[in-house]
DNA sequence: CGATTCTTTGAAAACAGTCAATCTGTGTGG
DNA sequence: CCACACAGATTGACTGTTTTCAAAGAATCG
């Protein structure tokens, strides 16, 4: 499934055989099995990860034993810890497998080697970053001013693809309340 | 107090007087007095815009009235609403001045113009949003995952500065909260 | 099928929000 | 310089929401 890809790259910029090359020269495929670990609290991330199929989630677990879901990350999409990879700290974060999946990893030295190489590929990754910092914001605004009714309709609004492929505990984890609570909120709804 | 301006980037990058002369040529400076808007809700913000001294903090307000804080702006920073800038939405936010300022404004398109003649401007601008999408990050791991008091906890050890130059009921506000809570915890923090 | 994970339910407790009143400090206009 | 207004902070009583804990039911995986 490595062409998926280098199908997805070709899609968001234009790419000469030679460059196509080079990507492959570096990028490694990683084959996870559903709960498998892609990154481990107290590691050290090190690589820009592409789904090239299945599907991810990044969380932190607190000193009650309770997740905290991050961010997910289906197939097209990338993920890990951007603040292990640029500080080199250990990371707080696991990253794990919800369903198989198959991961395309570049190490950050290499990926910013080709980037060199490629401008188009920085300008994607910037592209991909700016939006990522929109979200962002949007979920910041999100969590703080809606009630938990709302968040979750928001999440439903936003990604009802997400919505119907995960557990509903990650999304209670997601958006920030106990299982408990997402299904009173969804009974409540129901009813309406 | 252009200089400032000035000074914050020589900081950041190496710049050619000429290269300065041409970011002179496309900025703006406008003046704030306490609580004047600099984006009001509906409008489409246009610029990028650089708090050169005072501080602004920008805000949405829901159905109730209710305003929520989703980032304060001091002297050296970086303001506005990208969302609307990008896609030439009318906002949903407010950027008012919490004390008088001053802001540097350059329109997008002058903005996109010079940073294609000077790239570093385009890494410093890339740089920063990398930055604060990390920061958005954080935010978010903290709202989802901590309590009230360890959210005010987390804030002050952030942004001390910050906490103790805005009203409380901003800080309230900022992590999600009302000022009577806030109130309660710092209360309840102080006889510990 | 058996085991595990996920969802639902109930009751109690903890937590946060609302509303209204009071207190405090600041700054402005007379 | 004082008085007053105003914004901000605090308090109390009450309400509403969310969590917690425990247990049972449903669905899914191996």
């Amino acid at each position: 499934m490595f062409e998926s890809f280098i199908n997805y790259l070709k899609d968001k910029i234009n790419l000469s055989n030679d460059e196509i090359d080079l990507i492959r020269a570096v990028a490694t495929l990683k084959k996870l099995r559903r709960h498998q670990y892609l990154l481990q609290e107290g590691e050290i991330w090190r690589y820009n990860a592409f789904v090239a199929s299945g599907f991810l989630r990044a969380y932190s677990v607190d000193d009650k034993g309770q997740e905290h879901i991050l961010n997910f990350a289906p197939e097209n999409h990338w993920t890990g810890d951007r603040e292990s990879l640029v500080n080199h700290t250990p990371s707080h974060l696991n990253i794990d497998a919800i369903e198989d999946s198959e991961v395309v990893l570049i190490t950050k030295e290499n990926f910013d080697r080709i980037c060199i190489q490629i401008p188009q590929l920085n300008d994607l990754v910037n592209a991909i970053l700016h939006k990522s910092f929109l979200m962002s914001q949007r979920r910041i605004h999100d969590i703080i001013s809606l009630s938990a009714e709302d968040k979750y309709r928001s999440f439903l609004e936003k990604f009802p693809a997400i919505a119907q492929r995960v557990p509903q505990h990650m999304i209670a984890s997601y958006i920030g309340v106990t299982p408990e609570t997402l299904t009173r909120i969804r009974r409540k709804s129901a009813k309406e």
